[in-house]
DNA sequence: ATTCATAATTATGAATTCAAAATACTGTTT
DNA sequence: AAACAGTATTTTGAATTCATAATTATGAAT
């Protein structure tokens, strides 16, 4: 079809991303073989920058690679998903406990504030998904610590391979919201255990929901 | 020069090991640029293969891609050392509180028996090192969590690009050899808080004794 | 001598081409 | 019909080629 906007970004990044939507869209379903000629036609490109897309994807998990048969959309079992969530929960709440302890006022405010943009949006299920997804962007950021960032971007991306992805689930929307209320309460007490706990405790109740 | 070995790897992936290898050499300097066309000759390879290894480099974070400048090998500064570090600690102390809770005894007692090779190889300090860096190894497989590998061998990676690099520094080998008691007893008391509670302060003294 | 504009060179990013491996197909034999 | 051998096709991996961006070199103007 048409060729890719010429982005700031490098061609391959593009291709990149491109593929992970359609990995977590399941267009490109778990464990199929992906057919470089057809998608680098469709992209309009060659497979030169297509491949090295999928060389990124392969490092990020969501590929593998298979000596000369090439790539297929990596297959993700219940033990993964439990695995990459485990990791997650410790990536995070840790990030919590150094906010805590090091947040300047300003930010805790900050995220005080995004909070309370979650609680308006209760009831718009897409709003509150995504605000929700913004405060944990946003702790992190504060935690500062860009190698975190990365390890808990590539493993949400894991995550969403599965078809029970989501990290929190809509019918527990209001547990949710408590969850993030005790967890701004020990932000604000700059209680690093409390911190931890609680974040922890979040990610907890969202496994058993999500199971 | 000559060819590569046709090993049973990709060539990228054989690529990407000699590249690591002249980094943690510093033969290719932190924040230096990383030449192609002269690395592609002197491997006797084209540049195709040699970019789709830099490109997982990049993702490990070991090289930075610059658009339509190249690649440079990562600059790892105080604080992303430490940043690493704290990361490092994070993961191997909660794989310790795994093993302590989930390993069978046949696989304690097969850490007991690295620890005690460890015991036997003071004096020798090039095997002392190999040994501790098997037996971390070791806990992490027991840990069963393949993502966890994954992010632990790309943050040691990362670790190796710093001048001051080492995990365990040769001025603390009996420090070192009691925090590993240590933490053995945890593990076999299959005490979870000491298991990690050790397993922190192993690594809490190492920063120390690094910086 | 320094600045600026322009030309030559070099390196990157991406397309194309090529060799070899894996797969699919065909026709034959039993 | 099933099994097999041999051929044709497809697909991968890697080299080569090509277009363009970035850098360096050159030379004029102040």
């Amino acid at each position: 079809m048409s060729a890719l906007s010429l982005a700031p970004r490098a061609l391959y990044e593009e291709v990149a991303e491109l593929l992970r939507q359609r990995i977590f869209a399941r267009e490109l379903a778990p464990g199929s073989w992906i057919d470089e000629m057809r998608l680098a036609e469709e992209y309009g490109i060659s497979r030169t920058p297509l491949r090295e897309a999928l060389k990124v994807l392969a490092t990020e998990g969501l590929v593998t690679m298979k000596m000369r048969r090439g790539a297929y959309v990596t297959e993700v079992n219940d033990k993964d998903q439990h695995d990459v969530y485990h990791l997650l929960s410790l990536l995070e709440s840790d990030a919590a406990g150094v906010v805590a302890a090091q947040a300047s006022d300003a930010e805790l405010a900050e995220l005080d504030s995004i909070h309370q943009e979650l609680v308006a949006a209760v009831g718009n299920t897409d709003k509150f998904f995504a605000i929700n997804e913004r405060f944990h962007m946003r702790l992190l950021e504060i935690a500062n610590n860009r190698w975190r960032d990365q390890m808990v971007a590539d493993l949400r991306k894991v995550m969403k391979l599965n078809r029970h992805n989501s990290l929190l689930k809509s019918g527990r929307i209001e547990e949710s919201l408590r969850e993030h209320q005790a967890l701004l309460d020990a932000l604000l007490a700059r209680d690093v255990t409390a911190s931890v706990a609680r974040m922890q405790a979040h990610f907890a109740n969202g496994l058993e929901a999500a199971s």
